[in-house]
DNA sequence: AATAAGAATGCAACTTTGTTGCAAAATACT
DNA sequence: AGTATTTTGCAACAAAGTTGCATTCTTATT
């Protein structure tokens, strides 16, 4: 049983080929995807209408979380082990858009620092999207 | 001389109904809008078209700046005196989503807190959406 | 292994959102 | 007032997202 298998049957989603392929997809990847980025890579197989399901399904199980843009293309990304146990969201790190290439990463490792609300404001979440130029843009940049 | 023609002047653009029109929606609002709310307060009088060109020149002029969302549908607010007198964006405050009015405001007083980028990566702006129950829903939620 | 219940998928039809080119209208400048 | 330049509306289109329903696939049970 490989990995995607196991996190569907441990999210109590029915093994289907779609939903294999898709997570799949997201395993393989170094960076959150868009739901065009997903359609590219597999439309052929699977019907738009069933990726926009599938995502959902995703997204409600705990197993990916979602970026906010300002662009009007939420990108998307696996969450981690907590997140896919537990049903429900942990994630707790900044994420960050390249300017350059444009790709979105989770920056797992730095943490969103918290926040004073002024009065009477309850928090739920907090999304924070640090946008620049990337690690790789960087080094390709500096040829000198 | 009323505010929505003075901002227009001093970022140099021409003064015309439809953007003082759009213009005095934000001024009026006291939360962030949306494409389509705008639409819905002018679309009798202006074009579809011409909101779409019409946010994007402002966003440029730093008229008005834009909040990402996760459900692909980018709000919109009032800049603050600075970046419409300089042309440029100097945005530093944190942006609350009500999960229960699903309002969007600009808290111009909470600044966003600085965070470390792992080595390699630049930054340029940060984004920072606080989601939870703003201060009139708590108000009336809480009738007891 | 066969069956039956329930869930997921594909398809079609549709709505909404966003884009582009161009002619007409409005604005700013002299 | 006249003219160059911008802005607008319209039309036509492309892309993105939604919904209902029949068919297919998955899972649990015999
Ligand atoms: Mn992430
Ligand atoms: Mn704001
Ligand atoms: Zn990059
Ligand atoms: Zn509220």
């Amino acid at each position: 049983m490989n990995k995607s298998e196991t996190i569907l049957k441990s999210s109590s989603l029915s093994v289907t080929a779609g939903r294999k392929r898709i997570l799949d997809i997201f395993l393989d990847a170094n960076n959150a995807l868009a739901h065009q980025d997903i359609e590219v890579k597999c439309s052929d197989k699977y019907d738009r209408v069933t990726i926009y399901r599938t995502l959902q399904t995703f997204l409600e199980k705990g197993i990916i979380h979602n970026i906010p843009t300002t662009d009007n293309s939420v990108r998307y990304a696996l969450c981690n082990e907590v997140c896919i146990s537990s049903g429900h969201h942990h994630d707790n790190h900044v994420h960050f858009r390249c300017d350059n290439c444009s790709k979105t990463i989770c920056l797992d490792d730095v943490s969103i620092p918290s926040v004073k609300l002024p009065t009477g404001y309850s928090m739920n979440e907090i999304n924070m999207v640090v946008s620049g130029i990337c690690k790789t843009c960087k080094k390709v940049k500096v040829p000198v």
